[in-house]
DNA sequence: CTAATAATAAACCAAATGGTTAAGTATCAA
DNA sequence: TTGATACTTAACCATTTGGTTTATTATTAG
């Protein structure tokens, strides 16, 4: 069983929670990247990259790998499994919803 | 289609990254409470709290609906039907590794 | 009406976040 | 060896975050 530690939420939650950061992991999803790849689309400076690969190093989402004098990315998923599980308690809130309003949709093509 | 938007992302990820507010969430899902009953069980202040639920409520996870003198407070889960979908972009990148792992296990196997 | 209860608002504070520029460190190329 | 390239570190700054305590505002109970 796989017991997730809340720190460890806390950190993939809170890196998730910046767009940068998903934009760069959606980056990575397509492929490895170099740090100097990933700062490229976005308007800010190398450095404040720098310190969202931190923060998604950090989280366990990002492994780098130093080769030569460029630094290649790569995604780590794994950690959003936790993630997903925890959402996953509560599905069955949305989805009720998701049954009212059918249930709703239903009632209107009675009253047709 | 449901297409998200980039900030409610963000509103909703970030909310999840506090671990009071996953307790609270957490809490909600067994049923509705008021703001004393969500605020018990943690060690700080009534108005600590206050402001944990308004950033859940701004993000669409709960919904307030005053009685009396009482605040009743219900899960929104809905919100977090976009953010597992975000997530579920990513899962075969973690099944991947799960089944590098299983290739590696089954190795150990014949190496018996 | 008065007092207690439930919750929010306001004012404040320390620490974290997200950005900047400038300096420093490896590494590759000429 | 001397630059240029690819990053990271450091120092700084403004804003946000997460908490506090002290009012305030509604509402119910006596």
């Amino acid at each position: 069983m796989v017991k997730y530690q809340s720190q460890d939420l806390d950190a993939v939650f809170s890196a998730l929670g910046d767009p940068t950061r998903r934009a760069i992991l959606a980056r990575l999803a397509l492929g490895e990247a170099s740090v100097g790849d990933l700062a490229a689309p976005h308007e800010m400076s190398l450095p404040a990259v720098s310190k969202h690969l931190r923060v998604l190093e950090t989280a366990g989402l990002l492994r780098k790998e130093k080769d030569g004098r460029v630094v290649r990315c790569r995604l780590e998923a794994e950690p959003l499994r936790d993630a997903a599980a925890w959402i996953a308690e509560y599905r069955r809130f949305w989805e009720a919803q998701l049954d009212a309003l059918a249930g709703y949709l239903e009632g209107l093509d009675e009253e047709v």
